[in-house]
RNA sequence: GGAGAGAUGGCUGAGCGGUUGAAAGCACCGGUCUUGAAAACCGGCAAAGGGGCAACUCUUUCCUGGGUUCGAAUCCCAGUCUCUCCGCCA
């Protein structure tokens, strides 16, 4: 949520600086609505006073003026409201002002590589898909889930479902022991203003799934990721600034109805409504996002290293990037049967961006009070992972090898076989 | 599900129709004292929004939304949330 006291004083730049995005926004709708709005505050403030001293003087003579007042400001609050509501609908749906490090562009084809990592496998077989090798294990169920469920689901049973613990127990254990994260197991449900808060709603309410509670009862959502609820741990907190920076990580499933990517990966479990992730959360002073960002992404690449498994990173573009972010990192795993890499985390400094509607803040070494920063990342896709390391440590029979660090969490399990 | 209690500033907590934006304490900031620190003492310390180049000033806000009143943190109604007890249950 963008300060319209700060847009004002430069709107022209502020236009600018937005409109590296594909986006629409009427923005002279929004400068009118605002001096509407500041008018209709000057009248109703004036009102308001003279009324206060008429009640402040005990003068009998004046009650009816008063009365007269009190009718005249019932309509202009309503006027107020109204104008006010129309501009913060506009306000909310205008997202963060990208970083100057980030490439223009326009769709993901403009991200640019930072660099790549690790070395892709070399088989000497056509690699098997992550699905093949799962179902031909009798280890994925689609179709028993679509059954129970409904399309873009999945049944992970036995070794996998093992595997796929190993791999969160592995990530939560070195962000937390290692890396400095507090450990949350959170509600995976979330009220509206905590979507609101991390800008979900109003914009994207369409990719949620709403949860229908009690009559009556405010909207609940279930968490598309626990980034949603662990940046809204600090919603309306000053915080302390001796308690910066919080570092939080959760391994939560993820809800998503995927609208709008109904032809896309429509087989295996790259893209399902319901998968698991490790995510990390970061509140900083507002001047540290960069330099928590770069902690936070080598975090989530750690993991990757630790796995062996290939990858690059990428930044996205002002057209790829996501609502609330100023600036972003992709961290793309390799995935030997689509020969391409694939999004296994995103790395997101969001500036000030989701405190100013969480309304988080500190006070700074000035002791000025000013909202904190906020960062989220994945660290990673538990799904995705599942997937990575499926398909880059097949054998030819169709067998998984099992990566090293995760083996304690297995039993020393060495290979996946069929049983 | 039944019965009660409550929601006040960063925190704890008083107030229960008229300079109450709100006592007191803690925390925090500045100062005195001290070689330094602690303690003690003195002073400061809510937020949002509007106007103003600024000094500054105005309005709003005591869970939310209505209502009564010239005037509401305080009275009335509705709602939300929290806590306690009983019941039920993982």
């Amino acid at each position: 949520m963008h300060n319209l006291k700060e847009i004002r004083k430069d709107f022209e730049n502020f236009i600018k600086s937005i409109q590296k995005r594909p986006i629409d926004i009427n923005f002279n709708l929004l400068k009118k609505l605002d001096v509407k709005n500041r008018e209709l505050i000057q009248k109703k403030e004036a009102l308001e006073k003279e009324k206060k001293e008429i009640s402040k003087s005990k003068d009998e003579n004046l009650f009816n003026r008063s009365k007269e007042i009190s009718e005249q400001l019932i309509k202009i609050i309503e006027e107020q409201k109204k104008i006010k509501n129309e501009l913060d609908i506009i306000l909310s749906n205008i997202p963060n002002v990208t970083h100057s490090d980030v490439p223009n562009g326009k769709n993901e084809n403009d991200n640019v590589e930072i660099f790549k990592s690790g070395k892709k496998p070399n088989f000497d077989f056509k690699p098997k898909t992550h699905y093949e090798i799962g179902e031909k294990l009798k280890m994925f169920d689609f179709d028993l889930a679509s059954r129970t469920t409904g399309s873009r689901f999945v049944f992970v049973k036995d070794k996998l479902a093992l595997l796929e613990r190993a791999l969160s127990n592995f990530m939560l254990d070195k962000h937390m022991f290692k890396n400095g994260y507090q450990e949350i197991s959170p509600p995976l449900i979330a009220s509206e203003d905590t979507m609101y808060g991390t800008g979900q709603l109003p914009k994207f309410e369409n990719d949620q799934f709403e949860i229908k509670f009690d009559e009556g009862s405010d909207r609940k959502f279930l968490i598309p990721t626990a980034e949603v609820i662990l940046t809204n741990i600090v919603k309306d907190k000053i915080v302390d600034l001796k308690d910066l920076p919080m570092r939080f990580v959760a391994s939560t499933p993820c809800f998503r109805k995927e609208a709008g990517s109904y032809g896309k990966d429509t087989k295996g479990m790259i893209r399902q409504h319901q998968f698991y992730k490790v995510e990390l959360v970061s509140i900083v002073e507002n001047d540290k996002c960069l330099e928590e960002l770069e902690r936070m992404t080598n975090c989530a690449t750690g993991i990757l290293d630790d796995l062996c498994l290939p990858y690059r990173k990428m930044i996205l573009c002002t057209g790829d990037i996501g609502f609330s972010a100023e600036k972003t990192y992709d961290i793309e795993v390799w995935l030997p049967s689509e020969n391409k890499y694939r999004e296994i985390s995103s790395c997101s400094s969001c500036s000030t961006f989701q405190a100013a509607r969480m309304k988080t803040r500190y006070k700074n070494q000035n002791n000025e009070l000013v909202n904190v920063g906020t960062l989220n990342g994945s660290g990673l896709a538990i799904g995705r992972t599942l997937i990575a390391v499926i398909e880059n440590y097949q054998l030819e029979d169709g067998s998984v090898i099992v990566p090293e660090v995760l083996r304690p969490y297995m039993n020393n399990l060495e290979k996946i076989s069929p049983n």
